[in-house]
DNA sequence: GCCGGTATCCCCGAAAACCGGTAGAGCGAG
DNA sequence: CTCGCTCTACCGGTTTTCGGGGATACCGGC
């Protein structure tokens, strides 16, 4: 038996090296397909964290999952309860659903969501959470009428997870990546300031233009990085590494 | 060759596994470092991200780490140009440190930071940045004169410095919370929802009480802090280590 | 030469934040 | 049992920011 788990791992590493070279979302799709299909598993879905209010079907990066359960999951809500989603955004390791049923916690929409996957053919499933540089961004999701991971499989699993997420999002979206600075020197000096509490009126004293021009800046700013508010685009450029202390 | 790589992921893998028992940071840095040497690494480094303006020491977890070097690289501010953690910001995969020494963009003191790491022994290194919910924490370091790591190996190590994270974190962590003593619990809640941009409307609604709640709790902060606008109380209270991001 | 990014400036209405004062309930320490 | 702190909540008025339009000018690259 643990020659059989051996030999998965090896097949698992040998995919995530594969990964790398595939451009067609279906292709990854199909090669992860094939290998968690060995785990017995019958469903699997890789997810992005959809943002408030909007619904999991248009994050889904990749699945094969069951017919009606996503349309129904979205219609009912079922994502605002969903245990194991509350569970990704509090832990980096990976999980088995039934690990996070009982909580202590529980609400009926709560049950009511497990019970209903239950019926869809998913009894049991195997979460595994991803965190990037900005905080909990996603995950995958395998599932099954019952699972049994030995422990050295999980780990696989986990690798593989990391690796077949940033797969799928590397294939189905094309998104231009700001790899030099990102923000302007100006924009820069205006979040500065900002950091220290000042006013624009006062950052635009500082730096002898108009508010109107210190208001442009951090409007551009806020665009760019994507954020809400002035708070929060000093937050981000901080960590970004735009700005420093 | 290949033999061996798959040993050393099979050790990898029970070690993993042997890693949840252990409560001594000694034990697992030891542990680790049996592991990391084999892979022909000298040193190795689990660190927390410091809060702007802080300095490493202080924030290493465990380390097997060039005597002199690390009061240097304080001393020195290096943190602040080390392309190996500027890189970390961005990425989710491990990197060798090679791959990011020839940035387009490397400063004089990113050059700096490299040159004198190889003064001290460490001309070679290997990097796992490490993410949980609330984004970029830290990473492990390994290096030495040279490395040369098979992919397969590569992510052996990569899932391995994710729990050495894990174990590392709870093994050396004797917390004693109440270290934010200036701001109340209230406080530091409202904080952290200010510093992902929500309004006081959106946090009184998280938090489940009034707006003007909110607005008294940011507003006894201010006050306590002694800072200008929610802004400015944001990011002093990061630098108090009042909120974590 | 055109286009994209930057920097500057302008307007205006709506939304949010800030200010200062007030105040009851609860709780733990002295 | 006070005293102090926290958490909660409200009010009215002022200041600031946000959002979405504009505009002009410079510069560098294709």
């Amino acid at each position: 038996m643990a020659n059989a788990d051996d030999a998965f791992i090896r097949q698992s590493f040998d995919l995530i090296d594969g990964l790398d070279g595939l451009s067609d979302p279906l292709d990854v799709q199909k090669t992860i397909f094939d290998l968690v299909a060995r785990c017995g598993f019958s469903y699997f879905a890789i997810t992005r964290l959809p943002q408030p209010g909007e619904r999991i079907g248009p994050n889904l990066l990749l699945s094969v999952w069951p017919e009606g359960w996503l349309s129904h999951y979205d219609q009912v809500g079922h994502y605002r309860h969903d245990p194991v989603v509350r569970h990704c955004l509090r832990t980096t390791e990976p999980f088995a659903w039934s690990e996070v049923t009982d909580d202590p916690e529980a609400t009926p929409q709560t049950r009511r969501v497990m019970e209903e996957a239950r019926e869809h053919g998913m009894g049991a499933g195997y979460c595994v959470p991803i965190h990037d540089a900005h905080g909990f961004q996603g995950g995958i999701s395998m599932a099954g009428e019952r699972i049994d991971l030995p422990p050295r499989v999980r780990r696989a699993v986990h690798l593989l997870g990391l690796y077949a997420w940033s797969a799928a999002a590397r294939t189905t979206q094309q998104r231009p990546k700001p790899a030099g600075r990102l923000l302007s020197a100006r924009e820069r000096d205006v979040l500065s300031f900002a950091a220290q509490g000042r006013t624009r009126e006062e950052t635009a004293d500082l730096l002898g233009v108009s508010i109107e021009t210190v208001s442009t800046h951090l409007r551009n700013a806020r665009s760019k990085i994507g954020t809400r508010n002035t708070t929060h685009t000093v937050i981000e450029a901080l960590r970004l590494r735009e700005i420093t202390l």
